[in-house]
Order: structure tokens, then C-alpha cells, then sequence
RNA sequence: CGGGGUGUGGCGCAGUCAGGUAGCGCACUUGCUUUGGGAGCAAGAUGUCGGGGGUUCGAAUCCCUCCACCCCGACCA
């Protein structure tokens, strides 16, 4: 492509709405525009990088035998009455009327088309399994759209639905789509993790997320610095903790402890270690209000007790209401002769002689022990692990955390939307069967903002090769210099006679211009052609991440620079290994 | 939905408090010079000041109202 007839709108400056690395180099870099919130034009650079990453899902997916296909993003109301979710979705779902005044819905998601197809279409045993995929625009009404396409309201997705016999058919399914995950990411030159993660509501037995690791990632995983368990923090338990050493436990007492409400302050004013005292936080949820009990230098995470609790949804009580309900007003609520149902954290099992709020204002308890001052409460995992905990899975593992942008996620639906909608095929012995079924999606625009995140540095984008718009630029540094003028199109007839991707600065601009939308862009591969060492006969090679650059005779640059490309996608594909399950 | 903020040329912004006929930098056009990291000089084009209504001799500026976008929070099969 000549950079020339292209439009590549570079921007010099940051566009003051973006929040993130990848959302200001995708607008600076000419990548995207936005048309409203959350929507987005891909621009012709932004859209190859795009059409990247779906090969290569769509190479993988065909590979581990799945079948493409392509549903309505625009659905009738009826199909999603039928499932129940027409109510169920919130206004999350944008719906619309057609000119007759029959519902429809942008799809979010499509279990609902994909059923409604496999009931029609899947008569035998022998169908199965059978796994269906789409790259599909969806479209979610998010409450808060942000970070450019990372969080956008369309999306490009892909999503696959399978169908199989039986549990341990949906068993092999699921890790057929495992491993074709690992390989699309890996093929992406990308760092990433898979870890377990919440199933929601949905409630399947189980769930993986794959995250590409990034600073700025919205979710935060846990991991065993020693074997391969990894899980969402909102999911990730420790091992058994450590028991603390051994004191003697005094009498129970009453201690004055005037305006020390916080765990730092009553603890460093009784000259108590944090870890032996204990913190109430009222919560309140479908099941009515609850006090749950922490170790002092834990930190409560909300979905873990919505779950221990078996509760639909769960929320922490704002002060003044915490107050209301528990009697007291925080900073002084404890255990002893409270009134709300008590829950506690197994971190506090084996707690002996602890310190916790007195239920008076301006007091605590101290010495408190099981069973002698009150009773043993339930226990529960109620609280987000720490850095440094055991591994919950082996015995030498610590916990360590890293923060993860969720771009794929591999799900067993198991009969939901099967039995609801009556998806049955004959089976072995001649009678019904209903398949079980599983999905598994990965967020193809918004791998396009994680690989930015994860490549990048103060000047620009630096491009895996997997995922590079082009794979080589030729810059050509003086276009009305007719010598090296010549040379760049002959390298660039070459290249593209090789089938190399690239483009050819051959605008009437200054170097020090091209140089600077040259990095921006993030090509990993730069031809300089012109100047000094032009005068020398030679051409430049650089390399966008960096280092020295090489210099070639314009005879063998085309072939040095094929040889350059299938090096790098060969040694970025999988070099990854050692980060992943 | 609650709280906060911003809408002025393609982009980034000043001007709004103290109303007087719109400005700066970048980008864009033309010419000359320049050419290894976002050039210099000269000339030029580009604005419903988010929309509607009101006050006033006069509104980007004051008042009312609607809208869009951004940030924080709640939400997120």
C-alpha cells in the first residue's frame, strides 16, 4: 500500500478523551475514530490489524473443528421471551421495533439463534458434537463505555457454541477449545493466562478466562508462583493459612480505645499485630443483612460472599446504614452480643484471644476467644487472598497477583438453553436426547487494544508480527531524489511479488515526519531508503523495538528482509510458553 | 441511575467571572527555501461558539431548557 493514498490521519497530539495507552496510540495512530460513545470506524490500518486477529481465531476454530457461520446480529423478541432473558436482560439489551411493531434486539450474545438453529437442524447423534462459531458485531449497552474499543459498546466478537452427547463429549469439547485458545493467543505474540474463573449465575461446573497480562487491565488474577493454578481474584482462594504463633489468651475485657475506628489505629494503639484482630462489615443482600467477620488485615471481596452466602446479589452498607442495622456505628461493631447473623471468614477459625469492637462507641474488645465468649459462628471464604498466601492447590506455592485484560472465555453452558428451547436428536438406543451444551467466546477488537497495551513504548506502537497492519514499511526518505526513488519501488514490486505485506512512505514529507508516524504506527519491520548511506549504495533495516540498525545492498534487502519476517513470527509464536497454563 | 466536568475551525486549547461583533498552536492550501527524528519565511482558506428558547440596542459570554461527550460510583449471561 503507498502511504501516499492512504488515509493514516496521524494525530500529534493526545486526543484529550483517551484514557489509556491503547485508546490514544489507536486514535493518534489513525487506527480508529470514534462515531459515538462506545462505537467506533475502523480506519484502513486499524481494520488490517483487525482482519489479524480473525484469521487467526478463524484459523485455529476451523482447525480444532469448528464450523463458521454467520447469524442475524439483529433478533426477534420472541426467541429471547422464549429463553426468558427478554426480561431478564436489563437495559444492557438495545431493542428495537421494525416498521410493523414486532420487538427485536441487537444481539448481545446469540445461545438463543444458535438453539433455535440446532433444534431445527440437528435431527441425529451422529450430527454430534457439533461446534458452531461466528465473528460476529455485537452490540451491549454498556452503563459506561471506556477505553476506546477495549470497552466499547460494538464489539467484534467471536463466539462458538458447541453440542454434544453426553457430559464427557462436552468434557473433550471444552478442551479441544482450550487448547485452540492457548494457540490463538500464542499465535498473537501475545503474554497471556488462563485462569478459573466465576460462573455466575449460569452456574456451570466450570469456567476459564483467558487474560492478556497488562498493567492497565481491568481484572485483577491470582496465581501460584510454583504450580498452574490461576484464578480471577474474584474467584482465587489460599491455601490454610499459617497458624500464628501461640499466646496466653487473657480474660475477655472491655478496653477504651477513644476515636480509633480503623484496623491501623486500634491496632497500633493497643500494640496488637493486625492479623490478631478482627473487623465487622455489615452487608446487605436478598437474604436480608449480615455481619461478616474479618481478620483485620484482610480484604472482604463482594462476589466471593454473595457465593458463601448463596446469596443473588450482595452489597457492603454504607455507613449511616451499617449503623441503623447493626446498632452501632462502624469502627466500633464486633461479634460480641451482636444482633445481625454472623458469618466469618475461615482465616478466623483458628483465631484465639482476638481484638474486635466492643459494640460501644469508643471501645473494643480484647481477648476474645470461641466458644468462651461467644459462639462459633459460621465460616465462610469471604475474603479476596493476598499476595504471599498459600497456593490452594500445592503445598510450596505462594499467591502473587497481576493485573489481566479478559479477552476469551471458555464456558460449559451445560442444558440451559437446550432444555429450555427443546433441542433434542435421536439417540444410540432410538429415544430422545437432549445435548449439553457449551460456549466459548474471545473479544476479537478488544485483542487489538490488549496487544497495544502489552506492546508499546513513549513513542508509538510496536507490533507483534502476528498482528502487525504491515509487516515491513519502506521509508523512503526524499521522494524527489530519483535514484533512491527508483530503488524503493523496486524493493517494494519485490516484497509485494513475495507476498510480504508492506507500505511504502513515499510521501513528499520530511524524514523527521515519517520517522515519528513510522513509530507511531509500530511496523515492525523499517526500510530506509535515501540519505547517507544511500550515497553508499546501501539500505537500512531497523527494527522497531529497537537495537542497531542493519545495513543491506538494495539486491538482497527483498530476500533479507522475507528471511526477517519468518524468523520473527516463527520465534514471537509461542515464546510466550513459559507464562501459560 | 447518582455525583463531577466539558462542548469555540480537522486536533489541542484561550476567551465566559466584569455582554461590544471570535483568537492561539498544530494540521490544511499556494509559493520559495529546506531535507537522517514532527522545518523556516510569506500569502491564504476554514467557525450554525453543541441545539432550541429568552433577556438586551447588542449574547460564545447572562437566564431557561434540551442534547452530546468525558471522569468517579453503582451495574456487568
Amino acid at each position: 500500500m503507498r502511504y501516499s493514498r492512504s488515509l493514516i490521519p496521524t494525530l500529534k497530539e493526545d486526543p484529550g478523551e483517551a484514557q489509556v495507552v491503547s485508546h490514544r496510540f489507536m486514535l493518534r495512530s489513525g487506527m480508529i475514530r470514534q462515531l459515538a460513545s462506545g462505537v467506533y470506524t475502523w480506519l484502513p490500518i486499524g481494520l488490517r490489524v483487525l482482519r489479524k486477529v480473525e484469521n487467526v481465531v478463524r484459523r485455529e476454530m476451523n482447525a480444532a473443528g469448528a464450523q463458521e457461520v454467520l447469524m442475524p446480529a439483529v433478533q426477534p423478541a420472541e426467541l429471547w421471551q422464549e429463553s426468558g432473558r427478554w426480561a431478564k436482560y436489563g437495559p444492557e439489551l438495545l431493542r428495537l421495533k421494525d416498521r410493523n411493531d414486532r420487538a427485536f434486539c441487537f444481539g448481545p450474545t446469540h445461545e438463543e439463534v444458535i438453539t433455535d438453529l440446532a433444534r431445527r437442524e440437528l435431527r441425529s447423534y451422529r450430527q454430534l458434537p457439533a461446534n458452531f462459531y461466528q465473528i460476529q458485531t455485537k452490540f451491549r449497552d454498556e452503563i459506561r463505555p471506556r477505553f476506546g474499543v477495549m470497552r466499547g459498546r460494538e464489539f467484534l466478537m467471536k463466539d462458538a457454541y458447541s453440542f454434544d452427547l453426553d457430559e464427557a463429549g462436552l468434557e473433550q469439547t471444552y478442551q479441544a477449545m482450550f487448547a485452540a485458545y492457548r494457540q490463538i493467543f500464542l499465535n498473537c505474540g501475545l503474554k497471556f493466562r488462563a485462569v478459573e474463573a466465576d460462573t455466575g449465575a449460569i452456574g456451570g461446573a466450570y469456567s476459564h478466562e483467558f487474560h492478556v497480562l497488562a498493567e492497565s487491565g481491568e481484572d485483577v488474577i491470582a496465581f501460584c508462583d510454583h504450580c498452574q493454578y490461576a484464578a480471577n481474584l474474584e474467584k482465587a482462594t489460599s491455601g490454610p493459612l499459617p497458624p500464628l504463633a501461640e499466646v496466653p489468651v487473657d480474660p475477655m475485657a472491655k478496653v477504651s480505645t477513644p476515636g480509633r475506628k480503623s484496623i491501623a489505629e486500634v491496632s497500633e494503639f493497643l500494640g496488637v499485630d493486625p492479623r490478631r484482630t478482627v473487623k465487622a462489615m455489615v452487608v446487605e443482600s436478598d437474604l436480608g443483612a449480615f455481619l461478616l467477620l474479618l481478620r483485620g488485615d484482610h480484604e472482604f471481596n463482594e462476589i466471593k460472599s454473595r457465593n458463601a452466602l448463596g446469596a443473588q446479589w450482595l452489597k457492603l452498607a454504607e455507613p449511616p446504614r451499617a449503623a441503623e442495622l447493626a446498632g452501632t456505628s462502624t469502627g466500633y461493631l464486633g461479634p460480641v452480643g451482636a444482633t445481625l447473623p454472623m458469618v466469618a471468614d475461615l482465616a478466623l477459625e483458628g483465631l484465639d484471644g482476638f481484638v474486635c469492637g466492643a459494640n460501644e462507641v469508643d471501645f473494643h474488645r480484647t481477648g476474645v476467644r470461641w466458644e468462651r465468649d461467644l459462639p462459633r459462628p459460621r465460616f465462610a471464604d469471604l475474603r479476596a487472598v493476598a499476595v504471599g498466601d498459600p497456593c490452594p492447590r500445592c503445598a510450596e506455592g505462594r499467591l502473587e497477583q497481576a493485573r489481566g485484560i479478559e479477552v476469551g472465555h471458555v464456558f460449559k453452558l451445560g442444558y440451559k438453553y437446550s432444555q429450555s428451547m427443546g433441542v433434542a436428536v435421536q439417540g444410540p438406543e432410538g429415544g430422545e436426547v437432549t445435548p449439553i451444551m457449551g460456549c466459548y467466546g474471545i473479544g476479537v477488537s478488544r485483542i487489538v487494544a490488549a496487544a497495544i497495551e502489552q506492546n508499546h513504548d513513549a513513542n508509538g506502537i510496536v507490533w507483534p508480527m502476528a498482528l502487525a497492519p504491515f509487516q515491513v514499511q519502506i521509508l523512503l526518505m526524499n521522494p524527489t531524489d530519483a535514484p533512491s526513488a527508483a530503488a524503493a519501488e523496486t524493493l517494494y514490486a519485490e516484497l509485494l511479488e513475495a507476498g510480504v505485506e508492506v507500505l511504502l512512505d513515499d510521501r513528499d514529507e520530511r524524514p523527521g515526519v515519517k520517522f515519528k508516524d513510522a513509530d507511531l504506527l509500530g511496523i515492525p519491520l523499517r526500510v530506509l531508503v535515501g540519505g547517507r548511506s544511500f550515497k553508499e549504495g546501501m539500505l537500512e533495516v531497523q527494527d522497531r523495538r529497537g537495537g542497531a540498525a542493519e545495513r543491506m545492498t538494495p539486491q538482497e534487502a527483498a530476500q533479507g528482509l522475507m528471511n526477517k519476517v519468518r524468523d520473527r513470527l516463527r520465534q514471537e509464536t509461542g515464546a510466550h510458553g513459559s507464562t501459560t497454563l
